[in-house]
DNA sequence: CGAAGATAGTTATAGAGTATAACAATTGCC
DNA sequence: GGCAATTGTTATACTCTATAACTATCTTCG
């Protein structure tokens, strides 16, 4: 009797075909094993993707309040708030009170957050060539290119 | 007396010039935007992006366990179980006790859950369209392609 | 000027998503 | 038969995200 057609049979592999051709699902999971990787290259300088994101954007626009560094990180400003707690706590960025508008933060980075920052960035810049090194300079550029053009196209949604 | 040079002037636009150099960052802005389109796409169905995925592993995959279904998404178990808990009560999936391992259930898509899942997908399919409407079919292939390599490139890490 | 509305930062809170430890039931392996 | 491994589960905690509401300050404009 054919038992191993009708009962069902223990499976072995499980199949995600159908959502592999959606370009969002390669999307989350190739950022999954990015996003992972690169926690993984933060955790010894004690810094997440998004305290490491916050300095780099205060040390490349010093000043900036924090409202405006929450719009840039697509971040809720009551959120923002502990992010930069912390980093100021460590004493990695200054908070500065604006003389000509009270209500706002100047955020400045550190000696000492540039040091870090230099040293987690040199770090993250070893860890893009790994996740990277099977793609042409081409083809990474290529990516990114792509990688833009949804995200703008996307914003621009009624 | 030259003042707008010395005093911080007030910022009007902040750079990530920087951070924009990383894939991961791209691909970080570019899956915020897709996700959160994608979850109001879902959102008539009562679905998320986890259980969309879930429904439609079960579907093509009839008969997996939920170890096999954890392992698919990349989810731990123990946060798969509420997962497959949402998905039963509503009546879209079954648990079945396997004979041959009493340990195990093996996943089935009901049809409630298959019409269900019919739909959505429809309508992922729209969103994808939407979102992806400015690449060609080459450029989208080759995205997809990019994409995977990238994943498992930094899957296979020590 | 002074009231009304807007903005910056903050607090509290709640909801997803994710991660680990520990447990009971069951199975597989000597 | 006994020990290790596996499956599903509970409890728990941490990160990220989202919203409402509040204070302080600035801006607008009658």
């Amino acid at each position: 009797m054919p038992d191993d057609a009708a009962k069902p049979v223990k499976r072995t592999h499980v199949s995600d075909a159908t959502l592999r051709r959606l370009v969002g699902y390669n999307l989350k999971r190739a950022f999954l094993v990015i996003g992972a990787d690169l926690a993984r290259t933060l955790e010894p300088y004690e810094l997440r993707m998004l305290t490491y994101t916050a300095l780099t954007l205060v040390s490349d626009n010093p000043g900036l309040s924090q409202s405006q560094l929450a719009d840039a990180m697509q971040v809720e400003r009551p959120n923002l708030v502990v992010i930069v707690d912390e980093l100021e706590t460590r004493g990695l960025i200054t908070r500065d009170r604006v003389p000509t508008d009270r209500r706002t933060y100047a955020l400045q980075i550190t000696d000492e957050g540039a040091e870090l920052l230099a040293e987690a960035t040199r770090a993250v810049g070893e860890h893009e060539n790994q996740m990277m090194g099977g793609l042409t300079k081409a083809e990474e550029a290529a990516l990114i290119s792509t990688l833009k053009r949804i995200e703008t196209s996307g914003t621009g949604r009624s």
